[in-house]
DNA sequence: TTGTAAGCGTTATCAG
DNA sequence: CTGATAACGCTTACAA
C-alpha cells in the first residue's frame, strides 16, 4: 500500500483537510503547521493519488496524442514539439498509434474521452475521417494535425502540401524539364492528395500536359519508390524528371535509377518532399521540400492549451504552416 | 457534463450497480436487461470515467515510459516496440522525456508513482543514476532500459555494447589497421563507456597500443563527430581507421574526411554503431553495429507486463540483447 | 486557522 | 438476479 493523505494526517496529528490545504499552498494554514506537514509528507514519500485528485478536479493534467504511427523521424519530431509545450504547462502525454485504422481510432477516442485526458491532438491523414466527426464530442478540446474534418477546420494545423509540391515541380520545370513524372503517396491520404494537386497545378500553369501515365502509384514507403521508379524508367519516352511525394520514396527511386547505371541529375532529375535529415547526406544530396515538423507539434500543443485554459473549445482559426523548397544536387542545382 | 453511469441507470430504470455489472460482463444479469442497458449506454455515448474506475480498481491500464529524449530514430523505434506490446495488453502509454536531467527524472518518477501508471519503463543512460535507486519504490514494477542500478540489475534490458564495439574494432584490425582512433560518446553515458571498453579490449587482445591520444571526446551528435574527426586528421601519424561510437558521429566524421579530399576507406576506414536506417544509403555505405532497437522496446514491455500480471516485481533476470556487426563499404569490405 | 462531511464516478459487498 | 450502500483518496464548502 502506498501512503495516502490519511497517513500523513495521522502522523501529523491533523485532519486530512489541513494536509490537503498545506500541500496545495492554501493561505488558510499556519506556516508552522504547513512546515510540519510538508516535512512528514516527505518522510513518508507521500504522493497525492492522481486518480482521486482528478476525480474531484475533473482534470487529468494529461493530453492525448493520437498518431497514425509511432516510428520514423517525422512522428517523433512531432512528439518532441508537443512534449516541449506540454512540459511547459506541467502536462503529461498519453500517446497512441492508430495505424490509421478506423476502428482503432474510434476506440482510442472513446478511451481518451473517458476523463483520462484534458485535450486531444489527432493526426489522421486518412481521408476517410468523417467517422471522426461523430466521435469528437464538444466536451473535449481537440486539435487536428494535418487533416480536416467537415465543420472543424478551425481547429486544424496544416502543412501547405499543395504549395510545397507546386514549388518543387515548378523548380523542375525551370530546369527545363517537360516530361515530369510523379510517384504518388498512399491512397486516400490527405497529404498525398494535396501534393498530387500541387504537381498537377504546376504542370498546368506551365502549359504542360497532364498525363495519367506519368502519375505512378506509391505508398510513401521506400520500396514503393523503388518499384514505381522501375516503371517510370520503362516509359517511352522516358521522363527526365521525377517528383516523389516523399523522401522515403525518393530514396527508393534513387536506388532504382542508380541500379540501372543512370546518373542523377544528368539522366534524370529527382525531387522529394519532407526534407528528412538523411536528405542532405545522400549522394547526390536530395532536393526536397522542407516541412516545419517540429513547429507542427508545438503549434498544435499551443493551440490545444489555449483551448484548455480558456474553457472554450473554439480556436482562433485554422493554421497553415508553409513548406519551403530546399534545392540540392538531385534536381540539377549546384 | 459527460454522461455518467447514473444517467444510464436512470434512463434504463435500474440501479447503477446493475449498469456496472451489465457493462462489465458479470453473469449476474439477465441477458434481457443487459441488452437494454448496452443499448442505452450506446445511445447516450456513455464511457466509464477512468478516474473513478482507477480509483476503485487501483489500476490505470497505463504504463509509463521515461526516455532521455523523444526525437530521433532510436527512441521512436523503442516507443514503437513498447506500443505494440502495450496495445496487445490493452494498455496505454504515458510518455515523458527526461532530458537526462536528474531533477526531471525524479519529478517524473514521483508523478508516475501517483497511481497514474501500473508500471514503468525507464531509459536513463546517464551513469549518475544512483538517485534513481532512492526513488524507485517497490510498489511499482519497473524495467530499466539500457542502464543498470545497483541491486536492480535483474530488471534491466541491455544491449551488448561492449561486445558490439569489440567486434567492430576487431574487424578493423583484421583489415590490417594498427592505428585506430575512437570518437567517444557522451560523458558519463552508459553506452558510451561500454563501447569505449569494447574498443580498448579489442586493441588490447591484439597487442596494439592503448593510446589516450587516439581517444577523442564526442557527445553522440553529428557536429561532435565532425570536430573530433578534424582533430584526428591532424594527428601524426594519422590513424588509418576510426571507430565512431555512434552513427551520427560517424556521419559527421565522414563529412570531415571528405572535406579534406580524403577517400573512405582507402585513406581512412570508418566504422559506426547503431546501424541507423541512413547508414546503408550513405556513400560510402557505413559499416556499423546493428542494435535490435525494436526488440529493446518489445522486450522491456513484455518483461514489464509479466511483472504487472504476476503482481511480483521480481523479474526473471537481466536480459542482454546482442549487437551484431554489419559490414559495408566504409570499413574496406565490398 | 482547523475539522467535519459531502461529494467526484466507479466497483464490490451485502441484503433482499 | 437486483438494489442500497460502503468504499477508493482527494478537494472544498461549511462549521467551529
Amino acid at each position: 500500500m502506498s501512503t495516502t493523505i490519511k497517513d500523513v494526517a495521522d502522523k501529523a496529528g491533523v485532519s486530512i483537510a489541513t494536509v490537503s490545504r498545506a500541500l496545495n499552498g492554501s493561505p488558510l494554514v499556519t506556516d508552522e503547521t504547513r512546515i510540519k506537514i510538508v516535512k512528514i509528507a516527505n518522510e513518508l514519500k507521500y504522493t497525492p493519488n492522481m486518480m482521486a485528485r482528478g476525480l474531484m478536479l475533473k482534470k487529468s493534467e494529461t493530453i492525448g496524442v493520437i498518431l497514425p504511427d509511432l516510428h520514423g523521424d517525422f512522428f517523433s519530431e512531432v512528439m518532441k514539439g508537443i512534449d516541449e509545450v506540454a512540459r511547459d504547462n506541467g502536462y503529461h502525454i498519453l500517446v497512441s498509434s492508430s495505424h490509421s485504422d478506423k476502428n482503432e481510432i474510434e476506440s482510442m477516442l472513446k478511451v481518451m474521452r473517458s476523463g483520462r485526458v484534458d485535450g486531444l491532438i489527432i493526426m489522421s491523414p486518412h481521408i476517410d475521417s468523417t467517422s471522426l466527426n461523430d466521435h469528437i464530442t464538444n466536451d473535449l478540446p481537440v486539435v487536428l494535425l494535418n487533416c480536416t474534418i467537415n465543420g472543424k477546420e478551425n481547429t486544424s494545423i496544416l502543412i501547405d502540401n499543395f504549395e510545397g509540391a507546386r514549388q518543387m515541380v515548378r523548380h523542375l520545370i525551370k530546369h527545363g524539364h517537360k516530361r515530369i513524372a510523379i510517384i504518388k503517396g498512399e491512397e486516400n491520404n490527405f497529404d498525398a492528395e494535396e501534393r498530387l494537386k500541387g504537381y498537377r497545378s504546376a504542370l498546368y500553369e506551365n502549359g504542360l500536359e497532364l498525363n495519367p501515365k506519368l502519375e505512378i502509384p506509391g505508398d510513401f514507403n521506400e520500396e514503393s519508390g523503388y518499384t514505381a521508379m522501375k516503371k517510370i524508367l520503362n516509359l517511352k519516352p522516358r521522363p527526365t524528371a521525377v517528383f516523389a511525394s516523399n523522401d522515403a520514396m525518393a530514396i527508393g527511386a534513387v536506388s532504382a535509377i542508380q541500379s540501372k547505371g543512370l546518373k542523377i541529375p544528368e539522366d534524370i532529375a529527382i525531387g522529394g518532399f519532407d526534407d528528412i535529415p538523411i536528405a542532405k547526406y545522400l549522394k547526390p544530396s536530395l532536393s526536397s521540400v522542407h516541412v516545419p515538423i517540429n513547429n507542427l507539434g508545438t503549434n498544435a500543443a499551443i493551440k490545444l492549451f489555449k483551448m484548455i485554459k480558456n474553457e472554450n473549445n473554439l480556436s482562433d482559426g485554422k493554421t497553415v504552416l508553409p513548406a519551403t523548397l530546399v534545392v540540392r544536387e538531385s534536381c540539377g542545382c549546384l
